[in-house]
RNA sequence: GCCCCGAUAGCUCAGUCGGAUAGAGCGCACCCCUCCUAAGGGUGAGGUCACAGGUUCAACUCCUGUUCGGGGCGCCA
């Protein structure tokens, strides 16, 4: 509808750029905006005010010449200038009735469009890493990454969704040794837990498991671990530090000593055991939530190839790495970056930008058309170097777009509720979503604009209140189908055509607005992909609830009269298939019966 | 110190890439079920859009500065 109106505005312009009203050219997109007040009719276009100038008329005038040369049309019942210059259209009442029909066709593909067609895009998100479970703060960015990817699905984009695996770094060392010590206490060895290692339970847990199914197979004398070793900081219960010493330093040399009294094989074997356990956590963890991946991509298969050599190997070749002091830097500040960043330290490992500059490369190489990281807020800074690294390898930046994701900060009455009390550890994603439900928490963590900070109120998300908005906007979905049950019950017939054929019978006001909320679920998704803000639709459905409801409780829609009890009908369910569709984008639930 | 994000009703937030009288939910004060789930609907009060300049026919929106809040500035990932 919306470019249907466009265009006749086009039509206009170019008559009176024939009639030598206009010069210069007709802007291609002319605009064309959904009435705020009902009063100003369906759509408004600003047009005038903005030619006005161009054309030496004032803005009224070149309104009222414009609408003198508007075509005529079907859906549009009057048009009128109004406030400085705004052209208003009034829509017939045929036109937006319409919409029930074209919903109640296309079912669940009501509201998916072509505007990406023939277009591949690839979503990278949560790519936490496996060193532990996913907290809540990976649950927004898994939330939000997932409807992501789902909107411009819906859009027509092929989409490639992807998890990139951190399997290859220096964290993941300290995850194995974290799981060896706790091994070693298992069996018995009295030992200080370093400061820098992994604390969480399943840590233990792992090594527990290590010992039930290959007993005392990696037992090494505590003494001999950690002799000669560097001092570890060593802190209080109160969190006081008592013995400064170098953490850093301690566990590294911790992972060495690991390495060497293990031997590579027996090494390898816990690294990938404590690897593979979180890993398959993490997995199943998303996919509970209704988040799945194409592919997930492991850095060490990336170093492996030999991807991060050539990466920086192309750096080189365009003349933007140079050594000092040891090690081998990329010239990022070349491109905007605040300072030149390390590549290979001195030791000769390289760095974890490196396996991010040749993941990129390898991205763009796939031949994405367009490339979107989604990442917490806290990496923003990150960004300008990896824009730089792509740029000197001669790619354009511009594919590549990074989303930041704000924090979730959990309340539980009125309290903040973010750390668990003992070890500091994050709440974890499971436990959120035992607590509140996989749709409350897949609703409440897209319902904010992403990189606004979220305030998670856990006992709104329980509750089962209007107050809540999934609740509220589920509800409406299967208050309709209550009433399909209500009518089997009453025994009353029903007939889709009759409906179809009676849509005229809608005219009450509540009916209207009810329409046009429907009507607006198309651009709200387009708008909702293109700008990757979910947030838009979350809104979107709760006022296209609001709309239900408040005609629900004004009018029956089971009534004697079959033809308007039809037509009532057909208007619900059109209703609730909008809703359904919204939903599922959000990766949300759509119950029959609550 | 430098950089990024934010500041809109008592609270939590929208505001469609500059447009008409700035919106919604919660909270507060009221009203509405002999009737398809009241897990709902409605009415009212509530605003110097942080502050000061600037650009424009038009600024919550764009630019500059200031204040306040959050985050980032490793040969960590």
């Amino acid at each position: 509808m919306k470019t249907h109106l466009q265009a006749l505005v086009t039509q206009a312009l170019q008559h009176l750029l024939g009639e030598g009203l206009l010069s210069g050219a007709v802007p291609t997109d002319v605009p064309m905006e959904r009435a705020r007040d009902r009063n100003h009719g369906d759509f408004a276009s600003a047009i005038a005010l903005m030619l006005a100038k161009a054309a030496g008329r004032k803005p009224r005038e070149l309104a009222e010449r414009i609408v003198a040369a508007l075509p005529g049309s079907d859906h549009v019942a009057k048009v009128e200038i109004a406030g400085p210059g705004f052209i208003n259209f009034f829509l017939a009442p045929t036109a937006y009735r319409a919409v029930v029909e074209q919903i109640l066709d296309r079912g669940n593909a009501f509201g998916r469009g072509e505007l990406g067609a023939g277009r591949r895009v690839q979503v990278e998100f949560v790519s936490a890493n496996p060193t532990g479970p996913l907290h809540v703060g990976h649950g927004r960015g898994a939330a939000f990454g997932a409807t992501v990817a789902n909107l411009l699905d819906a859009v027509g984009y092929q989409v490639h969704r992807e998890y990139y695996v951190n399997d290859a770094g220096r964290q993941m060392n300290i995850l194995a040794v974290s799981i060896w010590l706790r091994y070693l206490e298992h069996c018995g060895e009295r030992l200080q837990f370093p400061s820098n290692g992994y604390r969480g339970d399943y840590v233990r847990a792992i090594a527990a498991r290590i010992y039930a199914e290959h007993g005392g197979a990696y037992v090494m004398p505590a003494a001999r671990v950690f002799k000669n070793l560097p001092q570890d900081d060593i802190q209080d219960e109160a969190g006081n530090l008592v013995t400064v010493g170098d953490k850093e330093a301690h566990i590294d040399a911790l992972v060495e000593r690991a390495k060497t009294l293990l031997g590579n094989h027996r090494y390898r074997f816990i690294f990938d055991l404590g690897l593979n356990t979180i890993l398959d956590d993490i997995r199943d963890d998303l996919r509970e939530f209704g988040v799945v991946y194409e592919k997930w991509y492991s850095e060490r298969t990336l170093e492996a190839s030999g991807a991060v050599e050539k990466a920086i190997d192309r750096l080189r070749d365009a003349g933007y790495v140079y050594e000092q002091d040891g090690a081998s830097w990329f010239r990022s500040s070349a491109f905007g970056d605040e300072k030149d960043r390390v590549v290979r330290r001195e030791n000769g490992q390289t760095t974890y930008f490196a396996s991010d500059i040749a993941y990129h490369l390898e991205k763009f190489e796939r031949g994405f058309d367009l490339v979107i990281d989604v990442w917490g807020a806290d990496h923003h800074g990150y960004i300008p170097r990896v824009k730089a690294a792509l740029q000197a390898m001669g790619e354009n930046p511009d594919r590549l777009a990074v989303l930041l994701v704000q924090f979730a900060i959990l309340y539980r009455g009125g309290e903040r509720a973010q750390m668990s009390t003992r070890s500091g550890e994050f709440v974890t994603l499971r436990e959120l979503r035992r607590e509140v439900g996989n749709d409350a928490a897949r609703f409440f963590y897209v319902m904010r604009k992403s990189e606004q900070h979220l305030d998670f109120d856990l006992d709104l998300a329980k509750s089962q209140s209007k107050d809540n908005p999934v609740y509220y906007v589920q509800y409406a979905h299967a208050r309709v189908c209550s009433v399909l049950r209500q009518l089997r019950e009453k025994e009353l017939s029903r007939d889709e055509a009759r409906g179809r054929a009676h849509l005229a019978l809608l005219t009450e006001p509540h009916e209207e607005l009810l329409l046009v909320a429907l009507s607006r679920y198309p651009e709200v998704v387009e708008a909702a992909a293109l700008n990757h803000e979910p947030h838009q639709l979350a809104h979107y459905l709760r006022e296209l609830a609001n709309a239900f409801h408040a005609y629900y409780n004004e009018h029956r829609v089971l009534v004697s009269d079959d033809a308007l009890r039809d037509a009532r009908l057909n208007l619900s369910l059109a209703t609730r298939q909008v809703i359904k569709n919204g939903l599922a984008l959000l990766g949300v639930s759509a119950p029959e019966v609550m």
